[in-house]
DNA sequence: ATTATTTAGTTAACCGTTTAACCCCCCTAC
DNA sequence: GTAGGGGGGTTAAACGGTTAACTAAATAAT
């Protein structure tokens, strides 16, 4: 184990100008800058990184998971955690995954408390999530995936359900139904304000029963799109509040006798793996995820340099990817709409 | 901040009791133990990580990517580190995500020699990977996932391939190819191997062209579905070396007028999740993802215990699922085989 | 009764960096 | 001639734990 002594030793000088070499402080000249760094090459020296953290910062940022680690096997989780590494790696900051225990809140205190990290990234924050309210009782720096808490940084919901609308309308859609999410979801209010407000900005009125309670799963979605195909006058387009409902959403028109984007248009949000595979492929819209895994280690950094940004929370704009599973109104309606008009 | 002498000083002790304490080492008796636990919880003491880690360990694991932290936003690399986090949780440990440089060997070894980590598990390792050679030369506590370098975890293939081959043979296919990896991978040899391995075990012979080279794009799974169909005596089932794979392969028979499932079976490999949603869901062989990361880390900490494991190599066993894109024989393909039985 | 062992602690020397405070020398300004 | 001001360092005190070595008293063994 080499030490800072032994290169100040080899170097001929003390450990201060070693440290203020390494750390490129102080006032010293080119020419002991050198000398400093052939020792450190020629002896291999790396600094402890315990003793360097017992001044100053660790370097760390942490990721606390809301339940257990199953959810890094969720996909979108999975891309917000690679956004964040990414954008930790260009600082020079590592990303530690917080072990979890029986009380979460209690450990995520802990670890940051303890120095380990310099502050936390909440993930899958819920409302009056304990994690957030002994995070900010204790003053430590921390940043939610979701609008919960001071800071926070979340996919623009509004925006997507303007875009997901705009692009039914554009298709000639004016009966266009919602399957709303769990209504337990932190975000589960701008998925409804954002399909109105989008319905008003196309000057659309929301049809009878055109929202649905969903939920999370699949099945959920299934059972919403039953609900809808049986209105007596049944959506020509259904935005699904995520890709699981979607697929549920998807079997129930198939079900029912009818095509996936001839027939009924159908919508989903997130882009899911599965989405691209689907039969027809799955319009849908894209959480811009790995931008929120980087946007949230910014603005953690921020928070932890003081540096207090302008703006403490954010909102990412998703975009629209058109698949097939979206098409014109068909002619059908059109004929039966038109003397209406 | 609280130190260890306020504490020390609260409960009427020395520093060196309160470690004692806290580490469960020495001799106290339960009177001093409780006294001290008490003022440790009424001032609500917390130990800092890394005064505590300039001795010893740092209770924390390393975890390497290959190339960038993009790998992370695949699915299969998410459920391994799902699985590594769970583990890592249920022994204190936290898992530490290296950030990404240049020379990602080099800061391998800089994070682990700065002891900022106790070992390091190697992701995605290719044949002669920098970072094992530098690692080992080190004399860093590491394990890889996938066979490559002196402690690894992976899925056994072979096992994998012994379970295609005879749920294809007991849906009465005798003539099955197999859509081969990428050879650059590191287990693919194993594809082969296992497969020609599975086929003798079930006494068949392998097929005229029956093992075509593929890829790793869902494209190389097309190109080489259509070289199979075009051969003159084509297999009644393909075993593709991975989902994506399975995916070309899927349009590719499509493409040809035929039906998946019914007039040729097709098999996966991995269980990605978009297998499920294909149409016809595909029939594949399920890695066991979460069980790699589980095995990884136990590996690990018994490398980095001296606990010299008696094993220091694991090959976890993938488990078959069994979907819709593999069916009987088609009728007229036994009506053509029976006059030569 | 004396010695050996155990129990219940204490003392203080680390661990490897950082950094505030100083020092010395040379140069410049007045 | 002397005060003032850098440049180019050095010294040593933190930082907050751990732990080897030691002590003192109580208990056990001889």
């Amino acid at each position: 184990m080499v030490t800072i002594r032994q290169v100040a030793a080899h170097a001929g000088v003390s450990t201060a100008t070693v440290s203020y070499v390494l750390n490129g402080l102080g006032s010293i000249p080119a020419e002991t800058r050198a000398r400093v760094m052939e020792s450190v090459t020629a002896l291999d020296y790396q600094p402890r990184h315990a003793a360097r953290a017992m001044r100053g910062r660790s370097h760390t940022l942490g990721v606390s998971m809301a339940s257990g680690y199953d959810r890094l096997a969720d996909p979108a989780t999975a891309e917000i955690l690679a956004g964040m590494a990414q954008a930790a790696s260009l600082q020079g900051l590592a990303l530690l995954l917080i072990p979890m225990s029986d009380d979460i809140a209690k450990s995520c205190v802990a670890v940051a408390r303890s120095g380990q990290v310099d502050g936390i990234i909440v993930c899958d924050p819920q409302p009056e999530d304990p994690r957030l309210t002994a995070l900010h009782q204790a003053e430590i720096a921390c940043v939610s995936i979701g609008p919960q808490g001071d800071t926070w940084v979340t996919s623009d919901i509004r925006v997507g359900m303007n875009l997901a609308v705009a692009h039914l309308v554009g298709l000639g859609h004016r009966q266009i139904a919602l399957i709303a999410p769990d209504f337990a979801l932190a975000a589960s209010d701008w998925y409804v304000d954002g399909f109105l407000a989008a319905l008003a900005d196309a000057q659309l009125e929301l049809l009878d029963g055109g929202i649905v309670a969903g939920g999370r799963r699949e099945a959920d979605g299934e059972a919403a799109m039953d609900e809808l195909l049986a209105l007596p006058e049944p959506p020509t387009a259904v935005i699904a509040a995520s890709d699981e409902l979607a697929y549920g959403a998807m079997r129930a028109v198939r079900d029912a006798g009818l095509v996936v984007g001839r027939d009924v248009s159908l919508m989903g949000f997130d882009d899911l793996p599965p989405a691209a595979y689907l039969q027809p492929p799955l319009t849908t819209i894209r959480q811009p995820r790995v931008a929120i895994g980087v946007a949230a280690v910014q603005l953690l950094v921020a928070q932890i340099g003081h540096t207090n940004p302008a703006e403490s929370t954010q909102s990412l704009a998703p975009t629209l990817l058109v698949r097939g599973s979206t098409g014109l109104v068909p002619p059908t309606v059109i004929a039966h709409l038109s003397p209406d008009k």
